[in-house]
DNA sequence: AAGACGAAAGTGGTTGA
DNA sequence: TCAACAACTTTCGTCTT
């Protein structure tokens, strides 16, 4: 991995790039292009706020690992049949080495709950791959999942719908919100079951995640679409912009967003930088209808006095 | 022909009684 | 639990370039 490392941005050849552990991605300081988006998180899994803390929360041995049942913590036994010394132990105590690793292995993976929570972990796993997930998210979403188990909820709830709930909350958690379409789209149960779950977990595990922004949605939705960099400060500044007149109140983000996106490369356009996008184009990216990109459009525009209109060269 | 526009009817979630 | 409601979707016909 080490060698693959990016030290330079594609497009405009900048070394000013920026590694963002929570969003995945690397980004380039100069123009804004996402390089990599499905970079390992490497940093460590917990935080020391003071001495004590750091103190308290130290150990030995392998970090701990959310995405194993036993978190990876648990004991080997050696396979080698060698001693201490390494000299090759007699055929009895081999049989017997062998009969207690039949076991041990047996015993890791016993109770329904370690049972259920192997599952849960392979699909979370999957789930988050196919996300393009990093790995704080994913072990996050675990450690949803267990507590989930602690508190008895999963019962009467199939694990794939509580699976792609703890995804949810833990990206909306993590500032990188992805819709409740995009997960049930990785996900093998459906989308009104997940916000169910979602609503459920959040209610009972007294998760508290900030409803999400429309700018949450920008850099993503840009960089599906290819669009110049410039476009995504241009639609943020609109974006604040109708927060500041409360616009946002009630109305989807990602409508908001799409808009905002749509106006920003509209304007560039106008200006000859870039190329635009089409309704169609912006509402594929971001999960909503062409219908919505224009009403978000047509209010936005009345509301900030903004006059752009599409022209296409003929 | 592609893209933008808008009307009308339908859907799913939230809220408040 | 139910009805009212706003946001959003689906569908489709029309207009513009």
């Amino acid at each position: 991995m080490d060698e693959e490392h990016i030290v330079k941005c594609s497009e405009c050849l900048s070394r000013s790039l920026e590694w963002d552990g929570t969003r995945g991605e690397t980004i380039c300081l100069d123009c804004g292009l996402v390089l990599a988006e499905n970079e390992i998180d490497l940093g460590p899994v917990w935080r020391a706020y003071s001495f004590e803390d750091a103190d308290r929360k130290a150990h030995t041995g392998a970090p701990m690992n959310e995405m194993v049942h036993d978190r990876g913590l648990s004991t080997d036994i050696g396979w080698q049949d060698r001693d201490y010394s390494g000299s090759p132990l007699s055929r009895r105590t081999r049989s017997q080495y062998y009969r207690m690793r039949k076991w041990h292995k047996r015993a890791r993976v016993t109770t329904s709950r370690d049972r259920n929570l192997t599952v849960a972990l392979q699909e979370l796993n999957r789930m988050g791959s196919q996300l393009e997930l990093a790995k704080s998210i994913r072990e996050n979403a675990a450690r949803y999942y267990r507590h989930s188990i602690a508190e008895n909820l999963i019962r009467g709830r199939s694990i794939e719908g509580v699976t792609a709930a703890c995804v949810y909350l833990s990206c909306r958690e993590a500032g990188v919100p992805r819709t409740l379409r995009e997960v049930a789209e990785a996900a093998r149960t459906g989308r009104k079951e997940i916000g169910r779950i979602a609503r459920f977990l959040m209610r009972r595990l007294k998760i508290r995640v900030e409803v999400p922004r429309p700018e949450m949605y920008t850099q993503r939705f840009c960089s599906d679409l290819e669009l110049c960099p410039a476009v995504i400060g241009r639609a943020n500044e609109i974006i604040q912009q109708c927060e500041e007149f409360e616009h946002d109140s009630g109305k989807g983000p990602t409508g908001i967003c799409a808009s905002a996106i749509y106006i920003a490369s509209l304007e560039m356009e106008a200006q000859g930088v870039g190329r635009r996008c089409t309704q169609r184009d912006i509402a594929e990216a971001a999960g909503v209808t062409e219908v919505t990109v224009r009403n978000r459009y047509k209010d936005i525009c009345a509301l900030l006095n903004i006059n752009v209109s599409p022209t296409r060269s003929s």
